[in-house]
DNA sequence: TGTATCTGTATCATGTACGGTTACAAAGTG
DNA sequence: CACTTTGTAACCGTACATGATACAGATACA
């Protein structure tokens, strides 16, 4: 399990605020939909609202909220806050200056991956939060 | 250095391929370009091999050589070769099927992931070995 | 004002994936 | 037959994500 999931789960609770409207949720009732521990939950919450994308209180009666509604919120939006990985990795250590290849081959791959990355993005850039509520009710 | 840079280093070991001709090259050499362990090498070779990309030859005077002319290979069967992930992982454990959107948002994730994945590939498509090797020859 | 509640974060434990390394069988050359 | 090279297995250390505990700070409400 070490894989990054912080976007599967973004969008599942974004989900959950979408459908609880103006009220506000709390972490641990959001983690019992999510099936895990409410820091986790928090932690993503964290990112989300740092983009501007929930609003949370804390004390008695606290919990997290939508900043917006559904319609204005794009899973590129999404993707961006928590996101933290690329596609693929450029190389850990790098290559052989000595070779004309191992010399070049870090740049082509860096502007390959901008751009995969800005294909993503677009393509997620399609879809609102209310187009993924849409098709979790059918 | 978690992250899987098999594809960066992938490109690379092809676009060196290309330039020995029909010339074998072997593991050790390789890794010296790409400043890493032969046996990293020869693991990557071995996606390469399965994939058609590249043939190998055991015993003296082996080595491995391109099956294709680079510009009959794209970057996405390279990709996909190498390719052990997603863009991004669903849930590790399932969500709660007491939850509406829990019960379903599964199904909606995959959905897109698949067409991310898609999405993708047909970027990566576009491009062939030789269009890389071209980049780095300026 | 005091108490209970909830967020935000730090910290630590755990599981897993990748890269790096050594070792060795199998295949092929000469 | 001796030598070379691939193909894999096995193991270690590191990096990282999740899970869990703890606690300070903010807030509502009696």
């Amino acid at each position: 399990m070490a894989a990054n999931s912080q976007f599967s789960m973004a969008v599942h609770i974004l989900a959950l605020l979408a459908g609880a409207r103006d009220e506000n949720l709390k972490s641990e009732r959001i983690a019992r939909s999510v099936n895990t521990n409410a820091v986790v939950i928090r932690r993503v919450l964290s990112h989300l609202n740092h983009a501007g994308l929930v609003v949370s209180q804390t004390g008695a009666s606290g919990g997290t909220r939508l900043a917006r509604s559904p319609e204005r919120i794009t899973l590129c939006e999404i993707y961006k806050a928590v996101s933290c990985g690329e596609i693929f990795a450029l190389h850990g250590k790098s290559p052989s200056q000595d070779c004309p290849v191992g010399r070049n081959i870090e740049d082509v791959l860096c502007n390959l991956q901008k751009e995969i990355d800005k294909s993503v993005g677009e393509k997620l850039g399609q879809y609102t939060l209310a187009n993924i509520i849409e098709k979790v009710s059918q």
